[in-house]
DNA sequence: GATGAATGAGCGTTCATTCAT
DNA sequence: CATGAATGAACGCTCATTCAT
């Protein structure tokens, strides 16, 4: 067995119970209990809660990147990219159940508006694949002349809804459902 | 004057606050003290807060529900209503952004997976206009042959998202990015 | 028996404590048993722990100065003016010994710098007898022209000390004695 | 250049902590921090906090001594002598505040009725230049026949306070007002 | 000796809810 | 009906101390 390595502990005792109680539902107590550590012990690892929910965010992030990017070229065309990438988001979301819920109560949060404020107003830190393929589109004229903004809303509305009535239990999202939610939200973007 | 009902002020204080602070920053002191009455009084006409929450959101729905609707026409081509419905939807979330932070926050959290959850399985209580009006798409075959829950998603998830970047400032929102939204979604569910 | 008012019984509670264990060994927890109050309780009537500390003070002088100033006439000379109030002051400290304690952890805190600092700076808010007294004593020329900090040390320097280690049980302070005390500390400031 | 011995950088980094922010303002983990040492480190030199604070104490009183008694000779009228060590005292506070201000804290402190009661019930361990003095003072009749403890308090007390004025910047002590004030303390237990 | 990660009791504070008036 | 003082469990966080390395 691996070292159960406290810092991995805690991230994920603390994604669980955000994923499923909320934020409210998981307090820091909590967490420390289901990382098998004391409650101080957070604090050697994060400073605060709030630097935990971020830095939980960001450790999700990246696991999630190179999963979804996986076989992604830039030299495709614009349209198999957009399926690629939407297909890819779509399937992440549904197996990695927790790291879904976790980003929904995330970005539905003051720090998703703080996120979504900083990435939109410059701050184009790291490289972002998904700007990147919505601003080809559209100067490609492949996609809908219309704010950047609102490709995302196109996008990423759709796919987050049925991906949290796929792991409510609502719907039960098949390789055809997904193929067919990308493609309508492809129609929704493109010219 | 009329008499400004207690029930009333209640609701107006807690909506209000609940919209501009989510569920954390207005304690029930706080919804008190700008509804101008005792923190005691709340629990007269709501049993806990779990209850007013869920109260204020069904006084949401029946305050939006006619304004939405208003000259709405059954006879009217499917994708016209579409249009006509997405739009005033889109228009009374931009005009009413207090309304519209309310539902986000109570859509975001457990009161809004629960409410889901009724909607969609049986429980069609009251006339659902948009229901219908995605099961006429289906039926008369404009309209993709995907779930009903997808094609929600398909409308929902996109006007949600463009409302709240408003209501932000990241996009102001106008008469011609309002049609362009919607028609996109419509591109999106039609067949 | 007089009701035992609440906000009373926490000033009372937290003098006490704070005289004989500090700031330290004063938790609100513990002030509100010894107030026969829940925790809570005395966030009714004190934002927080820091305005309970400066509100204990302003009692505490509230209720000190009527019994000092007692019998104090302005018409009469300097000394015996300086004898009266040394000699008040004194028999105060010893017959109220918590007040006596709660004062020196006050003075001897950040509250007490803070409050100092108002006094001395302009900030001559209300009447300052002990002020007026010692401005008139430079001005009459019966006491030493020193700064009047240096005269306000030459007073209560010698008073706390001796109230202290009289309360510590270190000495035992007579009416003589006192006198004595006060007599030494008016060689000190007279010319 | 000599070791920076371990204990001496602790004490050195504690006597600082505390002297600024006072105990509350100075935990253990900050001290090791400031003293370029591990936490644990600390309890290799000193059991706890409070003999650390303890050991602080006596620290300074064997690095003060020296210096206040240098030049200082028994055979001279007690007048003088009593004024040099005044004046000696005063300048020792405000060219060392650090040690003065830890002075502060510990007298005022817990620690610092031990440490009294201690110094004044028997205990008059090592050679006490200061009370032989006064005992002189008294014996040869040329200061008050009152109680020792009344003398300390008529002399340290009105120094400490000046002191203490002056390192908060209240009051600016130069040459000629250290020794009027040492003169006045003076007045007041000569006979 | 020296380390520093880990501990957990304890702190000040909040707030949904109750109930005597 | 209406009040608002009172409650107390629960929260996020601190820090003196320990102990395996």
């Amino acid at each position: 067995m691996t070292k159960p390595d406290k810092r991995e502990e805690i991230i994920r005792a603390a994604l669980e119970l955000i994923a499923e109680q909320g934020f409210h539902g998981a307090p820091m107590a909590m967490i420390a209990k289901n990382a098998g550590v004391a409650a101080g012990t957070i604090y050697c690892y994060f400073e605060n809660k709030d630097i935990l929910i971020t830095e939980l965010f960001r450790n999700l992030e990246a696991r999630a990147y190179p999963v979804i990017t996986e076989g992604y070229l830039l030299e495709v065309p614009v349209r198999d990219r957009y399926l690629h990438i939407g297909t890819a988001l779509l399937k992440y979301f549904i197996t990695n159940p927790l790291d879904f819920k976790y980003l929904e109560q995330f970005l539905n949060s003051p720090y998703g508006t703080v996120f979504r404020r900083d990435r939109l107003m410059g701050k184009k830190e790291e490289h972002d694949i998904i700007r990147e393929l919505l601003e080809d589109g559209v100067s490609q004229q492949v996609m809908k002349d219309i704010p950047l903004i609102v490709l995302y809303a196109l996008t990423f509305g759709p796919l987050l809804a049925v991906a949290r009535d796929h792991i409510l239990g609502f719907i039960q999202l098949d390789e055809h459902l997904i193929n067919l939610t990308v493609e309508a939200c492809w129609n929704a973007v493109k010219r």
